[in-house]
DNA sequence: GGGTGATATGTTATGTTATTACGCTTGCGG
DNA sequence: CCGCAAGCGTAATAACATAACATATCACCC
């Protein structure tokens, strides 16, 4: 079995230090986080980070989080995942969970199909406390 | 009957013409946007703007666009909507649908429900082509 | 091998969005 | 009148993102 956070052999230099630098982080990074990370690695200027993401995303290997503009690697080891995804962002921890709901991707479907909008892309983010945290702070 | 887009009475001089300056664009506007529509009302600085915003998001007069960096009016003349709302901005007119799905909702305080995370904030944009884009592109 | 196109890269400069820090003003309750 | 909270004005800067241009790499096919 591969290894949760196993790096694609096809992608390029850069692409595998980036994803590498949000793997190995677990919570999400800015680009210019990235960049921090990577300057002892050669990289030099933000658009090495942002050409790479942009890869990263389009392949679903990362996530952008419109909310933080920030970004996470993929939850799932050999990430397919198709359709919407959910996250939840923890304001305390700063952890992302990742979640996919087929009721809510239904009826978004269901209200797509009245209006008669065609969806290219759906951001759902939910901000607040994860139960750690909560624990915690009682 | 109140005007579709009323100005509550009590907002600030900033507060009112930044909402004023929404309501009339009827589209999504960045602070950037708005602060060059009231150059000519002596407003100078961002800062005048993003705070009047953040008021007006705060009593649901304004929304912000997190895929877009942007803001509109709220839909809803005396909005004092309350939960989740959607929002789908189509990519061929810039035009905003604004929505509440109480399904969606209650299936997401289910998952805050048995994940124990408290819910603070809930973003859900949806990009893509509405009916009358899709009509002309045909 | 040489030509060709697609993709990736490196670099500089710039554009766009958002906040920090500071001080002044205004309105209001005590 | 005092003190406090909210709002305002301004300057500076931080944080996020892209444009434009030149070069490099690699697969492909002739």
């Amino acid at each position: 079995m591969a290894h949760r956070h196993d790096i694609p052999a096809d992608l390029t230099r850069n692409q595998g230090l980036v994803l590498e630098a949000l793997n190995h982080s677990g919570g999400p990074l800015s680009a210019y986080d990235i960049l921090d990370l990577l300057r002892g690695d050669g990289l030099r200027a933000p658009l090495q980070i942002y050409r790479a993401l942009d890869k990263l995303v389009e392949r679903g290997l990362a996530h952008r989080l419109e909310t933080l503009n920030a970004f996470v690697a993929c939850a799932d080891a050999h990430c397919h995942r198709k359709g919407l995804i959910a996250f939840a962002i923890c304001a305390g921890c700063g952890k992302v969970d990742e979640f996919a709901d087929p009721v809510i991707e239904e009826r978004l479907g269901d209200w797509a199909e009245t209006t008669g909008f065609k969806v290219e892309r759906t951001t759902m983010e939910i901000r607040g406390q994860c139960a750690a945290c909560l624990q915690k702070a009682a």
